[in-house]
DNA sequence: ATAGAATTTCGGTTTTTACCGAAATAACAG
DNA sequence: CTGTTATTTCGGTAAAAACCGAAATTCTAT
């Protein structure tokens, strides 16, 4: 077995792991987040079979795992000259890689109730005999559904800097919010 | 078996199986947003046992989920007089519903990032053989988190009518930009 | 075209999670 | 205190998800 390139001193691979166990909270399958967590503090792109030897999981899964990564669009390809293998780094900063995950979330959880809502609401109307109630609540929830995609949107459009100016200044959230309230 | 108080017309089944699917995209269990899904159409408290004939899952099952609900801050028990049977309900309108998740979602995956974080980084400061590159990496990573908490804390605090506004208006998020430049 | 290396696909196994139903516990009325 | 009803706990089972490794496919250099 070749040396890992990357050597990990214990601190690191307790980085890695925890970073697995987060993952599973946030809806991500163990592996596939510690892959990502290596890719993140790895000071190189890695080879999938790399990847595969660190951390000890079957080279398939860690085909998967990457194949997973880069549709959340938090991992690409790259190539080094000469060389024909794969080799996978992290995209972009840690903001970028945040509005990736919101970005998905997004695709995969609002997107979809959106739709569903709408086909309930249409159908409800179409049957004759629904209760009223019933219909108010499903057209609450389509109108917050709704809602929320856009602030999301909004949202999605600021600057990193000013979501960071924001976090950081008490003031300014109770300026936005006077502002707002006038407007 | 007593026939059930609500009456499920073949949309509102449709929505509560949707409504389950979308839950499991949520990370929440099936059967519990099944659950929840119900009690929001239901235009009354309904008994656990109730929930177990409308859903034809175990009583068992229903407790464990209503319990899981509760967990969230999603719904109540409630009583009515003279019955000895628990009532449960949902908690508030649908953006409270959608703040309790948050919260919820704050407290079960950002909070512990930042924990285990933190611990990592002084962890790895005390090791004194760390690579500077992955110390960085690090810190980049707890500032982001501790950003993103401070920035979740404000935006939380701010009214729902606000936010609505936010997200009607196409103005007042680009006013919002410039006057956070400005400040 | 062909060989060799890299990657992906896929069937079977393991692990995890969800679920049921019986038994235990709790809550209460008489 | 005792019997009855409501609720929870828990061990076993069923369903789903993750994972492995072999085989198939893709890619490329010769």
């Amino acid at each position: 077995m070749t040396e890992t390139i990357l050597d990990l001193n214990p601190t690191i691979t307790e980085f890695i792991v925890h970073w697995g166990e987060m993952g599973s909270r946030w809806g991500i399958n163990r592996t596939v987040a510690q892959i990502h967590a290596l890719l993140y503090i790895s000071p190189r792109a890695l080879t999938a079979e790399e990847i595969s030897e660190t951390l000890t999981v079957a080279r398939s899964t860690v085909s998967t795992g990457l194949r997973e990564l880069q549709s959340w669009g938090l991992v690409k390809v790259v190539h080094v000259f000469g060389d024909r293998k794969d080799y996978f780094e992290i995209i972009g900063d840690v903001w970028e890689m945040f509005r990736a995950v919101l970005d998905e979330r997004k695709r995969r959880e609002l997107d979809p109730a959106l739709s569903m809502l709408r086909e309930a609401v249409t159908e409800f109307e179409a049957s004759d005999q629904g209760d009223p109630a019933v219909h108010e609540k499903m057209i609450e929830l389509l109108d917050f559904f709704e809602t929320a995609t856009e602030l999301y949107e909004q949202v999605q459009m600021l600057p990193t800097e000013t979501l960071v100016r924001i976090a950081k200044k008490r003031e300014t959230i109770r300026k936005i919010l006077s502002f707002a309230t006038g407007a």
